[in-house]
DNA sequence: TTAATATTTTAGGTAAGCCTAAAATATTTT
DNA sequence: AAAATATTTTAGGCTTACCTAAAATATTAA
């Protein structure tokens, strides 16, 4: 049994390791959990010793086969409770993570998987990210950008990168939600501002939040 | 905010207040909780200076009315999760309490509101226990025990004192099952068993299971 | 390749929540 | 009402998970 500080390492470095292949640094943890080096030296020390990270002094820790099967439990859960949470709860999508922060920490397996049979094996949580699946097993798909598509391309917008309130609130309101087919009709060139079509109207969108739309082209 | 540990004492003070009226005692909380009780001296300190308690040293504790309503909302919680594990999640009624006493510590009002609504705003719990409203009132029924009636009389069988897992299983098995109505034939001289009759089969219960039994009378 | 800078670890401290053992207070018995 | 017993509190310790500041190591720049 984990404390909930130890399974908030092991998500941390889970979802760095995915930038990185080496190991992930002590200050990219802090400042993901909004923590100091020092605890988070701690903490490596305490999850080596339990087998969940191989950890080198001064070289950053990477998740065992026993970490890395833990850590993709804990973002199950935390995926199913959002999907949860919307499906059945009426629920945004950028009201769901703080509580499915707290709600993967829930020890049940067979409530976990009970809850995946009720909301009939979702694959994916309400941001377009994959669910794994008991085993540990997790489908990625290649995160495509917006901004990576070339002029006259049309991707389907399948998630995001950055899910902060803001910015998914920000999505609402210019009614781009997922699912939804985005074709890319012109760039500026002056800012590289993106002019695309979104159903039946038109759209200009900024570099920087045409990046943070993950899709796949069709 | 309060810890995990602060809702569990709040709460178990609630629950013990019911039999007694005067304060509850220090050892009947290290008791409930399993701890000691200079652990439960520390914790009524703080509770006090939360003013959620008051709190006279050497004389127990009682509930303040933001101390009541507080433990009424854990209560409230703890209770709806139970509903949904078992009208939605197929869980037995004895496989619940453990997951509800992780899941009752989550923060979100809005969350607790939308569950009641899910679950189309239930009175009463898995056990036949009463379910607080939001604004933190319980409607208490009269405690009958199927051992408090006379010979002849019917009762409908609404809820359970000991709600350990042994005895759920032991009422399954003996197919008595929240809402029936249980006739009470006969009862033994000898060692106080009851004869009842239960749907169209006849039972002989013990005075201590039948004493563990919540009725109302028909 | 040495110096400057950045990162990481160690050392030592704090608060929460638990513990045991001893002291203080209540309660019960005689 | 005093003695015996039970309950509760205090005193002092432990572990976890944080922290700051200083020391150690790694990386980058000159």
């Amino acid at each position: 049994m984990l404390t909930f500080s130890e399974e908030n390492h092991l998500k941390s470095i889970f979802h760095l390791s995915t930038d990185s292949e080496s190991g992930v640094s002590t200050n990219s943890i802090a400042d993901d959990l909004n923590t100091k080096a020092s605890s988070v030296t701690e903490m490596l020390k305490k999850l080596s010793d339990k087998n969940l990270i191989v950890y080198k002094k001064y070289h950053g820790a990477q998740l065992t086969e026993k970490g890395r099967k833990t850590a993709l439990n804990i973002i199950r859960k935390h995926r199913l409770w959002e999907v949860f949470l919307v499906d059945k709860l009426n629920f945004k999508w950028d009201e769901v993570h703080e509580i499915a922060e707290q709600l993967e920490h829930i020890q049940s397996k067979k409530l976990t998987n009970e809850l995946d049979k009720f909301l009939n094996f979702p694959t994916k949580d309400p941001h377009g990210d994959p669910i794994p699946n008991p085993a540990g097993f997790i489908k990625f798909t290649p995160k495509l950008k917006l901004s990576d598509l070339n002029i006259g391309e049309t991707g389907k917008f399948i998630g995001v990168k950055d899910s902060s309130s803001t910015f998914l609130k920000y999505l609402d309101k210019r009614q781009i939600s997922l699912g939804c087919n985005i074709k890319v009709l012109h760039q500026e060139e002056f800012d590289q501002s993106l002019h695309v079509g979104l159903d039946d109207t038109n759209l200009t969108i900024s570099i920087k939040t045409a990046s943070n739309l993950y899709i796949t082209k069709i």
